[in-house]
DNA sequence: GATGAATGAGTTTTCATTCAT
DNA sequence: TATGAATGAAAACTCATTCAT
């Protein structure tokens, strides 16, 4: 769990854009090399192999969804607000490295080796736990109906928050996503609450 | 928009089988003529790049979704039974043929070359708006919801089964696809009419 | 034990000709390739890898040893024409084929691998069992002497076998090996009959 | 013929240590650097390059040889004692310094370098005459058989040297050098004295 | 039509050496 | 003196494509 020095937060940072703009079969070490400016050795100080660099991209994701689900926790709010909070958050996080957005929701990406996808089913998995569990509560608090499970809810939403993103980058970011992510919370609102 | 050869159908869903056991980076002509178990110099006897074949794949799926829609319509059912039998087709197609789902919604596979990152989105996009239509259809007749948009009803629909798909492939097929659908078709219908 | 297409013997001498002019350190693809005339992907058809190829080399030596040995149990000779017999082939194949000499004793070449210098002290190991059997042969016919085991005879016939061919390919082929051998075999002889 | 220092002693003896574990081609500065305990560049403060530190152990083996047969000048010995003496004092060595072992009778390791090559050469020349001279000693005082020369004696004791020190190495020191040394030197003389 | 060897460019990685600190 | 990042060349290996058979 040790923490980045800058050069590989660089390296990562790179990364994760260059798989934004040419996909992962560009994720090249020359490539990568070029884009921060060294030769390809150079590279080879700051990471033992590429397979590290995707490994730190995970990191990097799974550092995102912790403290995504551990700032809400601390704030007194209902459960409404803490979805809205949520959603918001990640569409301006989104807004701000449209690189990411191309990224984390790529589940193919890390495809190619067991041990990543593996990692990447699980950061999917809990980020989905976080939403749940506060969906949950806001049943058991008759702000959110209870007529369809949690964990139908959770799949609704969280499946048009990819989407949206997903529509987003493949419209090569031609429309505000934070205007959509607005809209959209209103028809999760309406939906939710009866 | 020329039909393909038996031989040219045999590559094409041994190209997807191969995308999605190992990912895109590993469809090489060495892996693919194993897989089909003839010389790698066959397959350019029916196609003429290794970009011609990702061109095949895609244009199958434009079939799939052409005769998707183009059944709905001659079908006569109320806009519900058309989004149920729509939604029920696709769980049933993927059930059956898990390799497309792990392809079908992994844009980020054709991203490589603009030219068909580009038809994947049109396909996409084209998907949906059959959908929609049929929404806006419900909502003229009152079957559906009018609170909320055709669009944004579309977008939490297809969402969600995209991220359904998404998580029985990451899964390891590890639930029945098609019992989840139902489930997932019962809160549809609570949503969307109400 | 599958025996080696033409092309595939030709890549193993041409690895044992350039380990012996310049060692392993410059057996490299690209040298390797260059020798034969081809590209250097193409020995990869040939090859799975470079170990495989060093593999290979050692396979070789084995079969010679095999042969060699097989050769003198078909004979009808005294253990004392067997050993002379032995070291003339040995000296006289050396002087054909140089190369040969120059690997055949080198068991550093092949320390890198785990395996192979496994392999390699097997061999070695297996070469001197069949030695020291025709000396207690010919010690149990009262040919060779029995004051010194066929053990402690081996080492010494063996070890001096290996320093002269050592000394001959140290010092670049100065002297005539079949000719020294010649010498050899008679100090040997007066010394294993008394 | 400058004497090292203490810091360039430590890293020939480190660099002997890793060729007598994994080989020449895993003596890199990388290696060589992580074994002393310092990083990479420091090395250049005491050798200009990686061939001197090549240079450097052929120095100390040169050296070693020089001591060994200075020493038996200096002593009243029999001829066959100083043989004795000499045999004794260097499987002590090798006991002592497996390592030095491993790397003294590896020509190969320095074949890289034609200049190196010869320098190999020269040493085990001078050390053979060093022997020879003592046998042709003992065989003018009639202390060693005449009818086999000094040169041929020389080669069959050097030879049977050198392979027991191999073969102890390649069983990975499976058994006591010298305890089978002093079984060795029996049969030596026996052999020598008539 | 099919085969499989060959090609040339590209991939990841390693390495001796240099150099700013 | 020591450090460790950077460099440029070279290593082993892969790949899409071509082509003689």
């Amino acid at each position: 769990m040790k923490d980045f020095s800058e050069k590989q937060r660089n390296i990562i940072n790179a990364a994760i854009e260059l798989i934004a703009e040419k996909g992962i079969q560009q994720l090249t070490i020359k490539n990568l090399s070029k884009k921060i400016g060294t030769a390809e050795g150079a590279i080879y100080r700051h990471f033992d192999s590429k397979f590290e660099i995707l490994v730190g991209i995970l990191k990097l994701f799974r550092q995102n969804k912790d403290e995504a689900l551990q700032n809400l926790k601390t704030k007194e709010k209902s459960s409404l607000q803490k979805i809205e909070s949520l959603l918001s958050a990640r569409f301006r996080q989104f807004s701000e490295n449209p690189a990411i957005a191309s990224v984390i929701f790529s589940e193919e990406i890390f495809q190619n080796e067991k041990s990543l996808a593996n990692e990447v089913y699980e950061i999917m998995v809990e980020s989905q736990k976080g939403i749940e569990t506060i969906i949950l509560n806001g049943q058991s608090q008759k702000q959110i109906r209870e007529d369809i499970s949690a964990e139908q809810l959770t799949l609704l939403i969280t499946g048009a928050l990819r989407l949206l993103v997903t529509q987003w980058r493949l419209s090569e970011f031609s429309f505000d996503l934070q205007t959509e992510g607005q809209k959209l919370w209103k028809s999760i609102y309406k939906i939710v609450t009866k």
